[in-house]
DNA sequence: GTCTATATTTCGATAGAC
DNA sequence: GTCTATCGAAATATAGAC
C-alpha cells in the first residue's frame, strides 16, 4: 500500500531539532490507527498504544490531552486528504456530472489511506460521541456534507440513489483492497471502480 | 419501518405461561440493538440497556450469561434471516446472474431489517472478537461466506469487482434509508437499488 | 520527554434475599 | 424473575521525580 499523504511517520526520517517530538507523536498516531482499525476505539486501551510504541501510558498524555484527542488528530487526518477532493459543494444543487468527478478523487483517496478510511467507517459511534462534544463552529464534517448532498430534495430521487449507490461502490473498495484482492494493484481496482461508478452515474 | 421477520418483541404480545419471560429476553435484545446501534457495543453498559427496559443489571443476567450473550444472540437474528438468502453457495464458482438473484434478496432483507444490519456495520470489531472466542465448529459466517466467493479465483476478476461493488450499493441503502430519503418507501428504494445491481452485473 | 505510582471511576459479573 | 449489595478488574487520567 503506497502512501500519497502527508504527516505520517515515514515521511519524517530525518530530524530537526523539534523533529523528534513531531515522529514521535505521528509515531502514536500511526500505531492508533492500527489498533483503532483492527479492535475499536473502544476496544483499544492506551496501555497497548504504549506498548506497541515501546514507551509507558504517561509518555502519551505528553503528546494529546486525552484519548478523544487521539481519535480527533486521526480524524483531522481524513479531513485534510478530503480537502483537496471536495469541491466547493456550495447550496446550489449537485449534478451527477460533478458527483463522478468528486468520486473519482475519493476513489483515489480511499485506495492510497485504506486504513484511515476503515477506521472512520468501523468507528462511527465513537466518532459520533466525539462530535457531540466538539460542536465548536460547526465543523462541517465531510460526512455531514456528503448527506446534505444526497437530502437536497431539489435533486431527482433517482438520481439521488443512483450517486448514494456510487458512495456504495466507492466503500466497496474497502472490502476489496483487504485481501480477496491483495494481488490486483491500487490503480487496477481503481481504474475498475471508477468505470463502474461512470456507468451507474450516466446508465 | 414495517418488520418482516419473527422473533420480535412486537410479535408477542399475547403471552402463553411462559411467554412472559420469551418477552422479556426479545425486548432485552430490542433495547441492546437500539443502543449497540447509536454507541456502539463498547459504548453501552448492561446499566443503559437495563434502564431503558426498567429493570436493574442484575435481572438481565437472569435472561443472558453476559453481556457478549447479548451480542451472540443478535447476531443470530441476522444469521436467520440470512439462512433463506443464502442459497447453496458450495464450491462451485458463482455466476453474475447467481449474484444477482441473492442480492435482490439481501435488499429486502435489509431493509426490512435496517437496525439489525446497522449494527452489524457498525461493530465489526466486536463481532469479531466475539468469534475468535466462538470458533466452535467453524460457524460459517455469512460475512466470511461473502468473502470466500469475492476471493474465488476461478472467476474473472473483473466480475468478482462487479460483485462486491454490488454488495457496496446493497449497503448503500442503509445510508438511504436512514434520514435523507425517510419520505421515499421502502419498495420504492429497493425497485431502484435492484435495477442499479442489475445494470452493474450486467454492464 | 519519559518514567513510577496512584487516584478515580466505571464496568461486567456474582451472591443471596425475596 | 427481579431485587440489593458488592467484588474485582481494567480503564482513563494525574502527580511528581528524573
Amino acid at each position: 500500500m503506497t502512501q500519497t499523504a502527508p504527516a505520517t511517520a515515514q515521511d519524517l526520517d530525518l530530524e530537526s531539532p523539534e523533529a523528534a517530538s513531531v515522529n514521535t507523536r505521528e509515531r502514536i498516531l500511526d500505531a492508533a490507527l492500527d489498533l483503532f482499525t483492527e479492535q475499536g476505539f473502544d476496544g483499544t486501551s492506551l496501555r497497548q498504544i504504549a506498548e506497541q510504541l515501546g514507551v509507558t501510558k504517561a509518555a502519551l498524555y505528553y503528546h494529546f490531552t486525552s484519548k478523544d484527542d487521539i481519535l480527533l488528530a486521526l480524524h483531522m487526518r481524513l479531513h485534510e486528504a478530503g480537502r483537496d477532493a471536495l469541491v466547493q459543494m456550495g447550496d446550489e444543487p449537485v449534478t451527477l456530472e460533478q458527483w463522478g468527478t468528486l468520486l473519482d478523487q475519493v476513489v483515489d483517496q480511499m485506495l492510497a489511506q485504506r486504513k484511515l478510511f476503515l477506521m472512520h467507517e468501523r468507528n462511527q459511534a465513537a466518532l459520533e460521541k466525539l462530535h457531540r462534544k466538539d460542536h465548536d463552529a460547526e465543523h462541517e464534517d465531510i460526512q455531514n456534507q456528503f448527506r446534505r448532498v444526497l437530502a437536497d430534495e431539489r435533486v431527482p430521487l433517482r438520481d439521488r440513489v443512483k450517486m448514494a449507490a456510487s458512495v456504495g461502490i466507492v466503500f466497496s473498495g474497502l472490502l476489496l483492497s483487504g485481501e480477496a484482492f491483495a494481488d490486483s494493484s491500487n490503480e487496477e481496482l481503481g481504474t475498475m471502480l471508477r468505470d463502474i461508478i461512470r456507468d451507474v452515474l450516466r446508465g
